[in-house]
DNA sequence: CGTGAGTTTGAAGGGAATCAAGACTAGTGG
DNA sequence: CCACTAGTCTTGATTCCCTTCAAACTCACG
């Protein structure tokens, strides 16, 4: 049951499950669930961008993750939501109550080996993140970013960068100044460019894979 | 399917799958398996300790995790280990045949369920980690550690402490001579009290919660 | 064309890293 | 049993990357 886990029996950017649910639509900033909401629901991206963030008591915000067409989030072990989820764009999600969403894996196993893959892969990138935040420099961290948000929306080269700078900073661990900076000076060296501020080319592919470590 | 997640129909410090398969021993620093190796079995800490780390070209290494009694590792969503698995004591490992453990999920709904609900724990357990590095200071890094290793390994107050001060340091992001003065830090403000390197007494577990964040 | 949020840039400061000894601890072998 | 030794840990001095504080700039929008 586990290896045909490794088969991509579905793509992952188009309804993975196969299930239908009601459509929401929200506007920019707009929160989709907030931390210690009960948990009811699954969630999958249509369209737009999504991320889901922690906040400590002073405020301290810390991005987990950005969603984008296609994935999905708001999956929990316990009754309620750890983070707290926001359309970064005008977006819409689609909502799968948790329950129909067991029955569907329980009858049908290609669904809950997807589920349990996408979890997993979930897993991984957390851990992608956990290495950058711990022990890479800022360069690398806002060049693994950019490829990252290349490789995933997957425009070529060609980047409409869906965040703020603040979202970017929080995502990175670092302030937005630090961000700013940054992607000043690496549009200095040539390696990318910055047409407009939501809108970042990336050069040279490979001198990128090499800064990002 | 998913709700029965929410119930701990297992106790996590026991082999939680009910499956039997081979005891490995493996001594101090000894590799369970490497960042590249086959993904050929999962893991399960019998006794002892180990940690999960990955290792940047230039040497940076980060640990992923601290795995104890009980807890399961390795396993992944591609073919290839992502992580390196390395006793931090003198440690006994059982492996199950990655082939095995989806035969018995296929058959078991409640294995399948528990796998599940572990990787999902873990995938928290990650996000908790990501907040930590991006946006904690380092006392509160080294205090959050504590915390945890005392939550988990249960004896109170008292901690004996498996890893060494560079395996503190390259899981909280940090170098072993900032773990080390906020150690010192902490046992002159009281909070806690260092008899040995590797036993830690924690002494005002009130102080030291206010202090993690 | 004015307004303001978001972004960029500059100057100064600080928390953790780095560099460098020194102290302790755990093994090792006499 | 105890010097010897290597590795680990602690402490001190200095450096530096990123943050903080501050201000100017850009551009979308009324």
């Amino acid at each position: 049951m586990l290896s045909p886990l490794r088969q991509t029996d579905l793509t992952p950017t188009v309804a993975p499950f196969g299930f239908t649910g009601p459509c929401l639509r929200h506007a920019r900033d707009e929160e989709v669930f907030a931390e210690g909401d009960t948990a009811d629901y699954v969630y999958q991206v249509i369209s737009g961008s999504v991320r889901t963030c922690r906040t400590l008591r002073d405020g301290r915000r810390q991005i987990d993750e950005f969603h984008f067409a296609g994935d999905y989030f708001g999956l929990e072990a316990g009754e309620l939501h750890r983070v707290t989820a926001e359309a970064m764009t005008d977006t819409t999600v689609r909502m799968v109550r948790l329950g129909v969403l067991s029955d569907l894996a329980a009858r049908k196993p290609h669904v809950a080996r997807a589920l349990f893959r996408l979890t997993v892969e979930g897993l991984q990138r957390s851990q992608d993140h956990v290495l950058m935040l711990g022990r890479k420099t800022a360069r690398e961290r806002v060049v693994g970013l950019l490829i990252d948000l290349a490789d995933r929306t997957g425009g070529g080269g060609e980047l409409d960068v869906p965040m703020s700078r603040q979202d970017m900073a929080d995502y990175l661990g670092l302030t937005i100044e630090t961000v700013s900076r940054t992607l000043t000076q690496l549009q200095a060296d040539g390696v990318i460019a910055i047409p407009t501020t939501r809108h970042i080319v990336l050069c040279d592919g490979v001198a990128l894979r090499r800064l990002a470590n």
